[in-house]
DNA sequence: GAACCGTGGAG
DNA sequence: TCTCCAAGGTT
């Protein structure tokens, strides 16, 4: 599969290609709270925070560091209350996947003796870690061999072997990790991983890389790499409406619902009607955000004119006021309903 | 295999 | 304003 430069003397190639790597993130790697940690669990929460969120995010509004200092080992995770856990997740995004932590630290803690396993298939089968989280995990914690594919790594590999197919297709993928598994550094994992994806992240970024810059550059095989990686086509955004209910009771209450379900449940809303039933009612705000592929508007309507016994219905509840803001919310309705509070 | 799951920054 | 997409995984 490999082809020039790396079909010929591919093991002394492969060699040269990882020592120019690592000798560029010796010198110029950056420094992360989660390089300066071996501890699994806090590698971990560093991995599972960062996947599809830019480091940007997870830095600069502290959500590491806080998390950490709230559940600082699997322990503490492992007897986290829902109010809790989803209140030191709020803003990141993809509750679910501080729900599988939880999930993991109690596997790591009845199913591992409190102990992180190293094998890859054993870190597979805990909630929420997949290949690319099991590899992380091997090589930054343990410095144990291991190949790492993300978005950065798949866009860097692409380039370096000209790779033009879909890279998120089944077909694409299998080929990025066959390439990471051969071109891994199995010395040194740690430096090698995390030199890669740095890689990917500041030089080899998407659209137009820095190839001057690059450590890499005579090993790269594309001469469009502006044009890499191909992916596959996005579905459409459909824009929906979504009608809220702002409704406050004579203590000054709001109505909130508590969301159910799997992947939502405990975060808190505005009740929310079908068009119908409050799209007369008085707008007092109007927002939008997208969520997957759905374009929402939200309109907050003025519940003041109904029924004074108007009904709550399932899962709705009245909340003091000043505690309203203390609850996890999706960003949008958090907001929302923080516009909402200061105006009256 | 496709859909789903959140959010914020960059261009 | 709009699109892309970021240290993915689950269903």
């Amino acid at each position: 599969m490999l082809k020039p430069p790396w079909k010929k003397d591919a093991l002394k190639v492969r060699v040269a290609f990882r020592e120019a790597l690592e000798g560029w993130f010796s010198e110029n790697g950056r420094d992360y709270p989660w390089r300066r940690t071996r501890e699994p669990y806090e590698i971990l929460i560093s991995e599972v925070m960062l996947q599809q969120t830019q480091i940007a995010t997870v830095l600069g509004r502290g959500f590491y560091t806080r998390f950490l200092e709230v559940f600082p080992d699997v322990h503490s995770l492992a007897v986290a209350e829902d109010e809790r856990l989803l209140k030191a997740w709020e803003g990141l995004g993809y509750y679910r996947r501080v729900r599988m932590l939880r999930e993991t630290a109690r596997a790591v803690i009845t199913e591992h003796g409190g102990e992180f396993p190293q094998e890859l298939e054993k870190l597979m089968k805990l909630p929420g870690v997949g290949r690319y989280t099991a590899g992380a995990l091997r090589g930054f914690a343990f410095d144990l061999p291991s190949a790492v594919v993300d978005g950065n790594v798949s866009r860097v590999l692409s380039r370096v072997m000209d790779f033009s197919d879909e890279v998120d297709s089944p077909a694409g993928m299998k080929q990025m990790w066959e390439w990471a598994e051969i071109l891994a550094d199995p010395e040194h994992p740690r430096i090698y991983n995390s030199a890669l994806m740095e890689l990917g992240q500041r030089i080899c970024r998407p659209g137009v890389p820095d190839c001057l810059s690059c450590p890499v550059a005579e090993f790269c095989k594309t001469r469009e790499p502006e044009t890499l990686p191909v992916k596959k086509q996005k579905t459409t955004v459909t824009a929906v409406d979504e009608h809220a209910l702002w409704l406050r009771d004579r203590k000054g209450r709001v109505l909130l619902h508590r969301e159910g379900g799997k992947r939502r449940e405990g975060l808190w809303k505005l009740p929310t009607r079908e068009a119908g039933e409050i799209s007369s009612l008085p707008v007092l705000d109007v927002s939008t955000y997208t969520i997957t592929r759905y374009r929402v508007t939200l309109r907050a309507h003025d519940g003041a004119k109904l029924a004074k016994d108007f009904p709550p219905g399932p899962d709705e509840v009245w909340v003091e006021a000043e505690n309203v803001m203390s609850l996890a919310m999706p960003s949008p309705f958090r907001r929302v309903i923080g516009r909402l509070l200061e105006e009256s």
